[in-house]
DNA sequence: CACATGATCGCCT
DNA sequence: GGCGATCATGTGG
């Protein structure tokens, strides 16, 4: 047995999402945007493509529900009171990076890192779709959009702008309705649990959470 | 629909 | 030792 790698466990992607970004027409961020206020980039990627590269072959969905994460300030988040562990170090790297940790024994989330170097924050990937391609509850919440796309811990500190295995593309010119609301599963978190930082695609049936909170 | 529960283990105090 | 940025399944209204 390997002694490492256990909480890695399907690296495979789901065939279903095999797609081809030039195809799409899909180009990456600036690294400049990923410097922004983190509830503006967790709400403009929304519509944007989180995409795998595995022997050769991309696979991909399209974001449709995130939830922004803001640092010291924010008792929800890993990095609150300052706190840099080893497994949050990520957050604390230039906007652009890939922060996953592996939570409840069985599941991993990916996040996408946000403002300059030594600011520790972050936007939860929650959810997203491939219509046509694969059922709508495949990428359905924060584990299973990992699960589906075959991200681990193994890919943490990753730099999305990097022409690397993970890319993250801006979405073509779309303008999805936005649904705004509390974030979810952060109850023990004080006054942030009323914060409004999740954002979502209102008009899509693959958003995660109670119906309560998909309205827009 | 809401709510409750078990699974399962790395992380942090 | 306790607990999670979760999920699937089960119960009851």
């Amino acid at each position: 047995m390997s002694p490492v790698g256990t909480t890695d466990k399907s690296t495979t992607p789901d065939p279903r999402l095999r797609f081809d970004p030039e195809t799409f027409g899909l180009k990456q961020f600036p690294r400049k945007f990923f410097h922004l206020d983190t509830a503006r980039v967790a709400r403009t990627i929304i519509g944007a493509w989180i995409a795998r590269r595995f022997n050769k072959q991309w696979y991909g969905a399209r974001i449709v529900e995130t939830e922004a994460y803001l640092g010291s300030t924010d008792a929800a988040a890993h990095s609150y009171r300052g706190r840099r562990t080893p497994r949050v170090e990520p957050m604390y790297m230039e906007g652009g990076h890939l922060y996953v940790f592996f939570v409840y024994g069985m599941h991993c989330c990916a996040n996408v890192v946000t403002r300059p170097a030594g600011i520790a924050e972050a936007v939860l990937l929650r959810a997203a779709e491939f219509p046509e391609q694969a059922p709508a509850k495949l990428l359905s919440g924060p584990g299973k959009l990992c699960a589906a796309l075959g991200i681990g811990v193994r890919h943490s500190g990753l730099d999305l702008l990097a022409a690397g295995d993970i890319r993250l593309f801006r979405p073509k010119r779309e303008n999805p309705r936005i649904g705004i609301s509390r974030r979810i599963g952060v109850d023990y978190a004080g006054e942030a649990v009323t914060w409004p930082l999740r954002f979502f695609d209102a008009d899509s049936p693959a958003v995660s959470g109670p119906r309560s909170l998909r309205k827009p």
